[in-house]
DNA sequence: GAAGAGTACGAAAACGATTTCGTAATTAAA
DNA sequence: TTTAATTACGAAATCGTTTTCGTACTCTTC
């Protein structure tokens, strides 16, 4: 009684094992009047099949892994739920690894997964791009993955990004048009490619405007939160005249707004702001944050599309395309924080 | 080649495969010798057992469900940061179900997970009181699993909660003492325990203060963000005198700061606002809010840790004791949306 | 009425691990 | 020297499905 199978469904019904499967899956082997009642005795008795059995057998676990640098981000949490809505809809299960920003802690998650636990992947990726190996350990296993947000452009994967070059581009020529003078780019790190495009976008239009390059400034924060408040904090003491800063994540825009509060820089008049940002508290901000905002559920729900279907095709033969590479556009918000 | 299993590796070493089952699990039956050579194999040919076949017979699988309201709310983010830093370092694996407050969602997503795809399950209720069955069934079918923050406390589950009670009466005197003449506590529903329980705190100290009945006000705005928003701008036409919110959620306060914008509040002088948060940039706010902040990372921690206690100790006769009930504290951090 | 097709089911072999039980070979104890 | 215990391994059952293959039986069709 403890748990049912369907071993013991079978022997209830005076069935085999196999009619009773057949059934459940309403094969066309097995008439109608046998399926109802297999169907109404597995309803009465809860009977749910062993999912690793099913598994097991099947070579499919109907679950996909989503592997993030953090969790505790306005960005990956939207994307997630955009990823949560296809997944659910589909019957997927959904299994969330973190790797907070540690490339070999990915490494590690990637290759764990390539024992088959999913059935597919989808990857913002941590990682510099001079370590691809356990990329290539799943194109050679065959497990399908998507990259989303931070992709690695030397592996041959799915990918769903955003605009970074032109949103970069645009923030910057509106912090030019705000009359900025010196102009600064904030980046978590020169490893990751959707920063790099964002900051490939700030230079291009520096450079259209004829800005001088001493008054170009690159600050490479990093992810440890104690030191990048330090490096922010330095480089605005002193702080050059007419400042824009262009963040290319949320997080460092927030210290730097706490780090202003601090030294008491004012924001517009001393120092202009705009960053990449997933806020629902932007508007509310003391001023009010100019941000470049990215859709974030719609980034997870391509990938999670496009994931899914790479699973369904997957053992057929792929018709010679071109990947799919899904770029969605950012909306620019212009707020306060780099009002003249 | 393509799948690396048991029985290749086996047949490579000229072992039976329970010797190699039972190396590869250090079992004493086993000499050194034969593991070593065992366990060089394995790493060189890159075997991983098969987590479904393993999961098949040992009836278990390494995996526990985390089932939450939603996911893109800083609060459950944190959470479920904590969960993972302690399935991480047990070798445990994380799912992600979401219910999107919606009581027949959760009641689904747990009879799902009754199949014994997970080995425990943390939840954040987003159910009424009155429906508890799937909870019952739960426990039947002896699946470990502990409450967080919104418990349900009809069910004899772990739970792990903060001191929402007294939390919420420090919030409240604190509005008092910043002169308010009349309160309002925005909820969500007055069906969640957590909110409740602050919801009892705010009337516990408006009592003892001895305010009058006709200055209490409670709304109950709902989970539809349209309606909520509604229903907030409403109550807050006509302004009463004197004003003090206490909002039991995030979402709500951020929700009445841009209708004060919209409909020219001036908040703290005409309206003083309090709400449970754990919003990154609460101080940074125009004006910053004043905020009851839960440990939610530890919260993530703790619920992991009873969950995994129970899942170890599953089977084996529970001593007769207490359920485990871990109340944590909440941090009033006061900032000038209530300053006098 | 014989051959072929179609219907509805069952037996048994997978899937890939774990675990129980059995047993040769060696060592220790009597 | 015999017996008992220990060591180190293998055969086979098992977990609960799915799927292949086989086969009675009925129904057409000529």
């Amino acid at each position: 009684m403890e748990n049912m199978n369907i071993k013991k469904l079978a022997k209830e019904l005076n069935l085999s094992v196999s009619t009773v499967s057949k059934a459940l899956h309403d094969s066309y082997e097995i008439k109608a009047e046998t399926k109802e009642k297999v169907l109404a005795l597995a309803k009465q008795l809860n009977y749910q099949p062993n999912p690793f059995a099913s598994s097991l057998r099947r070579n499919s676990s109907k679950t996909i892994a989503v592997v993030i640098p953090e969790i505790a981000h306005n960005f990956f949490s939207l994307v997630i739920n955009g990823i949560e809505s296809i997944a659910e809809e589909l019957k997927y299960h959904v299994l969330i690894y973190i790797t907070h920003e540690i490339p070999e802690k990915e490494e590690q998650i990637i290759r764990h997964l390539l024992n088959g636990r999913v059935d597919g992947i989808l990857i913002s990726s941590s990682g510099s791009s001079n370590n691809n190996a356990h990329y290539h350990e799943l194109v050679q296993k065959g497990i399908p993955f998507v990259f989303f947000d931070r992709a690695n452009f030397d592996i041959d994967a799915p990918r769903v990004t955003t605009d970074d070059y032109q949103a970069g581009f645009q923030a910057t020529e509106h912090l030019i048009k705000s009359q900025c003078k010196h102009f600064a780019f904030l980046s978590l790190s020169s490893q990751m490619s959707a920063i790099n495009h964002r900051k490939d976008g700030f230079l291009a239009a520096l450079k259209q405007y004829q800005i001088q390059p001493d008054h170009i400034h690159i600050i490479e924060a990093g992810t440890d939160e104690t030191l990048s408040f330090q490096i922010i904090r330095d480089s605005l003491q002193p702080l050059p005249e007419s400042m824009g800063i262009f963040s290319s994540v949320e997080k460092l825009a927030i210290q730097t707004y706490h780090i202003c509060k601090e030294i008491n820089i004012r924001i517009p008049k001393q120092l202009k702001i705009i960053s990449f940002s997933n806020l629902p508290t932007a508007a509310l901000l003391n001023p009010a944050l100019s941000t470049l905002t990215q859709p974030a559920f719609s980034i997870g729900k391509e990938a999670a599309l496009l994931l899914f279907q790479s699973i369904k095709n997957k053992g057929k033969i792929q018709p010679i395309t071109t990947l799919p590479n899904v770029v969605l556009k950012s909306t620019l918000f212009i707020r306060e924080s780099t009002k003249i």
